[in-house]
DNA sequence: TTGTATGCGTTATCAT
DNA sequence: ATGATAACGCATACAA
């Protein structure tokens, strides 16, 4: 029977079981106590149905075991899975997970930042790609995919292992005049390194190769103009391509066979990501597939690190080849 | 310069401003007070670059501004896209957002509403499909599509007209022998009713009509198993299918090609969920289209809601009829 | 109107 | 080892 009409405190376990504050303090948080004032507290614990308020023990000791995660969105899978991971991950360690969608926008991302920072979040994990993004000094944060700077650890996937890759199974599967379509930003970011891994291979193996990079890439139209200039007569003047994204990809192999080539056979077509199609389970193209599961552990190791100190800048986990029907192999 | 190494308090803009305590509370809750005090309030806010500590203010107003969403997963886009949406509408009204995903599992999502509740969240969010999930008393909780007792208010689309819906729609289209493909769970729930709405309308038109339901509507086996038992001579028994997700009608889909049957020639098939491909942009079937933002935002309505008192114990929104190549129409 | 003082539920520092 | 007590940062009732 708790006096108020809101939940049994501290203080109210502390004189049903007839033992002290400081008492019951300790035997919730597992430091050890006396027998017999063990047994008592626990029982009075259990009667009262006591729950403790993490806003007054945050307040008191300024750790709030919550995390804060930035993504554009759950909406896409590649967005939902990594989001999924990292939240069971920080689930495991015993944190909350304070999700914040930012549709990518800036000034969106910059609220969502002051906000969490008001609700006292022990890290923010941010997946962006918005420049310039203001980061407060003082709270720990673990970028995803995206160097921002020196000062923020960043955890990647090799994008540029991804991009020799690519590369090189084009060639092994026997392609001659390859082609890189996605993205690419005035800075040097990580996804555009995937397009530096691409070129680097291609130049070792003295492949000759062409560049159709746009700074938006959800501007699939761009991609399609750049297809079709290189289309003469029912021919292509590539058999190979490598693009940024498998939803690039997607919408590419889909042009290609409006325009009447065939994948593989005609060109082959290889994406990046490697999520798979939700509704078949299989891959939609051939693809680099990003070890989601080890960003989320590493991204929420770095963030719970207690010695922040030193964390190298970037870290970056290994890529692997998935065949998804749009190659030879 | 803040005294300690910690940020800066309430007390420390007071004594900048040179004004109480009790004044920087009122301004920063946007309490009239006078406009020097305001305007030099304002400015120590600024050059000490204040931030409310909402730990401290939650333990005191007991409101926090925070909601908990249940959620199996982010994984799949069906769930991804609805944690999106709620996400959004909730942040629109100020409220932050504590994602925990269940994978569906009781024990999982108890430990989350424990977890939740020490946290003080004004209220929980919850999408759940297991049974006796216990429910502590004194925090507002909504679920979507999951009617699990009245006690509990439950915001889902109009499942069973959805079920007519789809009836209706094969039948307009032609098919003469139907069937219903998906899970069926022991007591009444919500996905149960899409199959009772189909039924409706089947005795209503007096449509012949079989029913192959399963509880564990992840086994695909079974569903195969029921077509194949129906296919005789390169012949099915059916002409139109309705299956109770997407999901399942993307894998039955490939299941009746396999067999050599042609979609729709042959063989109609309409699933429920109108989730478009998150590649291609389309739906993946012919389906019966869930209004996601609406759930979202009338959830989000319900949750904050002042008077709890008086919230219906169902709220059925609108479906609609999304084409996607796998009927006549 | 503005300032002062008390308490929210917890942890931590003291004496005992 | 245990019990009393002072903060933590803020809101608020009350005094000025």
């Amino acid at each position: 029977m708790p006096p108020r009409g809101s939940s049994p405190t501290m203080k109210d376990v502390a004189r049903e079981a007839g033992v002290s504050l400081g008492t019951v303090s300790k035997v919730v948080n597992g430091i050890p106590v006396g027998k017999s004032y063990q047994k008592k507290v626990e029982a009075a614990i259990q009667k009262l149905n006591y729950r403790m308020n993490s806003y007054a023990k945050g307040l008191k000791s300024s750790r709030t075991n919550t995390i804060a995660l930035l993504m554009p969105t759950t909406a896409h899978p590649f967005f939902g899975q990594l989001t999924y991971h990292i939240n069971s991950v920080l689930s495991e360690r015993g944190n909350r997970m304070i999700l914040c969608t930012t549709e990518g926008r800036q000034e969106i991302e910059q609220a969502h930042i002051r906000m969490v920072q008001e609700n006292q979040v022990d890290g923010i994990i941010l997946l962006t790609y918005t420049e310039g993004l203001e980061c407060q000094e003082g709270i720990p944060m673990v970028t995803i995919d995206r160097n921002m700077s020196s000062s923020l650890p960043c955890v990647a996937c090799d994008n540029f292992a991804g991009g020799q890759l690519a590369a090189q199974k084009l060639a092994d599967n026997g392609c001659r005049r390859l082609a890189y379509i996605g993205s690419s930003s005035p800075l040097p970011n990580e996804p555009t390194k995937r397009r530096d891994g691409f070129i680097s291979t291609c130049t070792t193996l003295q492949l000759p190769y062409e560049l159709c990079s746009v700074y938006d890439d959800s501007n699939y139209q761009y991609f399609y103009d750049f297809i079709d200039s290189h289309f003469h007569n029912g021919v292509l003047d590539f058999d190979g391509l490598f693009c940024c994204t498998d939803m690039i990809a997607s919408r590419v192999i889909s042009h290609l066979r409006q325009l009447g080539l065939r994948v593989p056979e005609d060109v082959q077509v290889i994406g990046f990501d490697g999520i798979p199609d939700p509704f078949t389970g299989e891959y939609v193209c051939s693809t680099i597939v990003q070890p989601l599961e080890q960003i989320a552990i590493v991204s929420v190791d770095l963030i719970l690190s207690e010695d922040k100190a030193q964390i190298p800048p970037l870290i970056c986990l290994p890529v692997s080849y998935g065949y998804g029907g749009t190659t030879k192999g």
